[in-house]
DNA sequence: ACGAATAACTTTTGATCAAATTATCGAAAG
DNA sequence: CTTTCGATAATTTGATCAAAAGTTATTCGT
């Protein structure tokens, strides 16, 4: 009767609504994670809750304690740089090879996606520019057909999620730009190169608004 | 009184036992894994062993199908080019990094171990190169203080573990070189560029080992 | 008032069970 | 001989509970 409320798991719902809770600023840097308040504010047990926090812990987006308490994890410099480091390589990659299966219709999606994303910064509104840029980012990335790198990407966006969300609510939307038009263009050209330099370029600017948020 | 025999969690300890399993070539691509089988085989419920099992397909050493089976994924040509960009990025980096961070102690260690490579490739040993080369290898990338590198490196190596196990089965163990010497010796001389590059032929070579194995 | 010891509370952990989902096997029909 | 259908078996999934581990508050003696 009921097929269509769940066809997924329920570790995997919960997986995904934490998900976004990081990706979307949520949590913040240092926030404890239960699993029974896990559990108890999406109203199921807590079994599919831990297998959905072992998930995450897995992907570095939480972390274990040695006290066994868990909690999102806060960002230094150090880690920064590695975080960098491999986006650099793994993201460019991924918008160079999506530049090359890209149709008209992906060019559309990504041009109303980046709409989007400039007005939820003339809006000042956080978690719809979070949430945008995302999707922007991913289904550029999804064109690529490289699951690995994709995941790759994915662990390290759910790494630096909640450090965006501070330095957003520290310095507002204003200040916020981006190279979606020069990639959107890019495309349209059907330049990989140069899609993957915008990519790279948006990447280190994207980086570079994140630094004042690390300690150490 | 057994306060020795237990100090981790038990779905930590079976996450450890599975991920010894898949690197040192106990178990073969496509090869399914069950949640009672896993529990049945350590002799512990099924609770733990599902933690282990998330965290490992999050990983992606393990994945799961469309059908909720959960297998050993196979290797094919684009997987491993992907694989491969990656570790040529982190993996010299890593190894950049520990060469600066290097004692006499550890370069005496990782002789020693190098020795161990050397000793199960000579006796024709598959389980006991495997273990001795990831122990290299990790060792090394310790050193680097890397945390983010390391944990993506290891994901990386559990993506090709089972691959290896496949073309040392298939060609022996005679035929395996690698570039421990040069980067012991490069160590040594304190001289992190040169580490870095002898790490990056070790991987190059490596991959060139394993492509045999991928399908598609 | 201060610090250690104890108690009360919270959280994690692992086992168990019932329900739901999926695979497997054999028989019957074409 | 192949396909389809149905029953049986195997597996995953989610809830629940008791025990272990950890945290916080309180008591008690000095």
């Amino acid at each position: 009767m009921n097929q269509l409320v769940t066809k997924r798991p329920e570790h995997e719902t919960i997986y995904l609504r934490v998900k976004e809770m990081i990706l979307f600023g949520e949590v913040v840097p240092g926030q404890p994670v239960t699993i029974h308040g896990l559990a108890d504010s999406i109203g199921t047990g807590v079994t599919p809750a831990r297998e959905a926090i072992r998930r995450l812990t897995a992907e570095g987006a939480l972390v274990t304690r040695e006290n066994r308490r868990i909690e999102v994890p806060a960002m230094t410099a150090h880690r920064l740089e590695q975080i960098e480091l491999v986006r650099l390589t793994v993201e460019p990659a991924l918008a160079e090879a999506a530049a090359e299966h890209c149709k008209e219709l992906d060019i559309n999606t990504l041009v109303e996606l980046d709409g989007l994303v400039d007005k939820a910064i003339t809006e000042g509104d956080v978690r719809g520019y979070l949430e945008a840029n995302y999707r922007f980012h991913f289904h550029l990335y999804g064109l690529a057909n490289a699951h690995i790198l994709r995941r790759i990407a994915e662990t390290l966006w759910l790494r630096i999620g909640p450090s965006l969300r501070v330095v957003c609510g520290r310095y507002g939307t204003a200040n916020l730009t981006d190279h979606h038009r020069a990639t959107t263009q890019a495309l349209q050209n059907g330049d990989a190169v140069a899609t993957r330099e915008a990519i790279t370029e948006d990447i280190r600017q994207g980086m570079e608004f994140v630094r004042p948020t690390a300690t150490d």
